[in-house]
DNA sequence: CTGTATTTTGCAATCGATTGCAATTGCTAT
DNA sequence: ATAGCAATTGCAATCGATTGCAAAATACAG
């Protein structure tokens, strides 16, 4: 059934026989070594083209011990079974997968034992790369401390937690937070909720910048209004109802992710409840289709590109044994108008 | 810098020897062979997880020529250069990682050459990979045709091509788009827009659908109304913006996928036309957003749980030496109703 | 206790490349 | 022609596991 591929040769031997050299030579000439003569390279080069030679990639990260693999684990431990549905993962996996391609490395997507990533280092998952990639931190920040001290090079997305022992690309959570609330204070919202799992590092430190700016200008936090809203719409929705329906008042929700204010914004809509004329929404991430949004959605914006850029420079200068500074992403708020009706 | 680990221990004969036997029984012992007796085996397994000893998998990809990876290639070809940024790809690309997940298998996230697939059999991607599957089929029906040939096994999601040479699974696209169409039709639409682009082979059998509908309902094709839209919002914006002003008529769009349509409906929106008094709208692929638009949005639901099942089983198939059959995954229609508004 | 069958274990070849070092070839200058 | 040096190429060890087959250990029957 299968057909055979014509005129193939799998082993480097049969290459170098072909070519009346040996199997060294072909090797250097192969990965471009200065050591071999132009002429021959090429003339070997030719041969492996013809005869539709590739080297054998597995026997070759064996011998190399390298794998040219980093591992992504996405670590927003989700509280459903659901998947990582937010679309800001793609954004951020899609800047990573960007760079490490130009770097010739590529992407494994980890899913596995997220719920304790102590196991990890025994996954093949963990052994098959050249090193990992975590985005967030979840709620393991100790574990990831104790995986930091093994072989394998990790590098943290995430927020900064004190006595971390591990490096990070990190994105100023805190000043996220207030440009948020301030924008809220200033459009003279005073009764501002806040959506999200404070437990959460990342999401904590945004609530933590959202209490900054609620402090400066002189607005006390109403523990009401602080609500523990998993990553997925459907629980956004549910919460926020519950809120409408406690008869707590509120006139604006700072929400940790977009794809929760996009929730809230529906469900705003669906109670008769106008967005922005009595309640004002801010989001995080800024992903596509925050400005699409009926109306359309401020947010907070983070520079997800270079920061995947960043991490993929980062974990290959710490697999090549360099030392590495921890870097901060900027965010900045992303404001956004009502549509207008023309109606 | 970087804590040294204790007790660890490297080499397979290091454990074999203090554990008294020979690497083959420390081998056979890992591998849970029934060759080897109970008692030798846990003394094996105990003094392996004491003295921190993981088999090499490097090692032991290239003995057994077997990486236990999953490369998965997102075909969708972008016109710009952005990302994969629909997040119908993260659900496909879960229920693909779930099942993997569950046979042991790892997954490779593929991004590079997808302009012409066919340097990816030259590719570390390739090599590194046990079988792949392919997202969609892009235009690259042929070059797919070549790469069936090939040693890797490939699985394909996508429409089903007569002269396709490749293992497929395939969403019923045409009676997807059926279902969608005859909807519009039945709530009374009669100037049923059209938005995809259809060179694509799955959204052209979508487009088939719509012919098919409109075609039995009596309707015919305004060739103004099908229109070339890429995956993504921006252009479905702009898109719509032009057809809106060209003042064609129409009272209904077909969005060969959701982000499409909730792009279209923002749109419409701004223009200060009202979905679904105007113009009724319907998606495809029921991305969680669907819902919570406003208005929800009608849409094609594929079940992509089920699809990452089959994908994930039959390549494992195919890599075990069997043959496998084509399968054809199910859609079905879902309606949601515009929100209540209680103003 | 011996012979045979059955479990267990070990020997040694093998997977396919990379690379330090030694050997060879090719040049240049004397 | 030859020493001296640089540019090329080849030899052979090595990476760390798996596995067919043979050998040893154990169990069992007579």
């Amino acid at each position: 059934m299968k057909k055979k591929q014509q005129n193939s040769i799998t082993q480097m031997q049969e290459l170098a026989d072909l070519a009346g050299v040996s199997r060294s030579t072909v090797s250097r000439a192969l990965s471009d070594s200065p050591l071999i003569n132009k002429k021959t390279k090429e003339k070997i080069r030719a041969l492996a083209k013809k005869h539709n030679y590739r080297v054998n990639e597995k026997a070759r990260n064996f011998r190399l011990q390298k794998t040219n693999i980093i591992t992504v684990v996405m670590m927003l431990d989700i509280k459903s079974e659901q998947h990582m549905s937010d679309p800001f993962f793609l954004d951020i996996l899609g800047g990573i997968a960007d760079t490490l391609s130009i770097h010739n490395y590529d992407l494994l997507l980890a899913h596995a034992p997220i719920h304790n990533i102590l196991d990890l280092p025994d996954s093949r998952t963990f052994q098959q790369s050249d090193g990992v990639i975590f985005v967030g931190q979840g709620k393991q920040h100790e574990n990831l401390n104790q995986i930091a001290g093994l072989d394998t090079p990790i590098i943290v997305w995430g927020a900064n937690i004190p006595d971390k022992e591990y490096s990070l690309v990190a994105s100023d959570n805190v000043n996220g937070g207030i440009l948020a609330t301030n924008h809220l204070i200033q459009i003279g919202r005073k009764k501002i909720a806040f959506f999200g799992d404070i437990e959460q590092p990342e999401i904590g430190q945004r609530y933590e910048g959202y209490k900054n700016a609620l402090d400066k200008h002189g607005l006390k936090i109403d523990e009401q209004l602080i609500i523990d809203v998993p990553f997925e719409m459907h629980h956004a929705r549910e919460t926020l109802t519950q809120l409408i329906e406690s008869n707590n008042k509120f006139d604006a929700v700072f929400c940790c992710t977009d794809v929760i204010a996009l929730s809230a914004i529906a469900t705003l809509n669906e109670h008769g409840i106008s967005v922005p004329k009595d309640v004002s929404i801010v989001g995080y991430d800024d992903i596509s289709m925050a400005s699409y949004s009926n109306p359309p959605l401020t947010t907070v914006r983070q520079n997800i590109r270079w920061a995947g850029r960043v991490l993929v420079e980062s974990i290959l200068s710490k697999i090549n044994g360099e030392t590495i500074a921890d870097t901060i992403i900027q965010s900045e708020l992303i404001v956004r108008k009502s549509s207008v009706y023309k109606k």
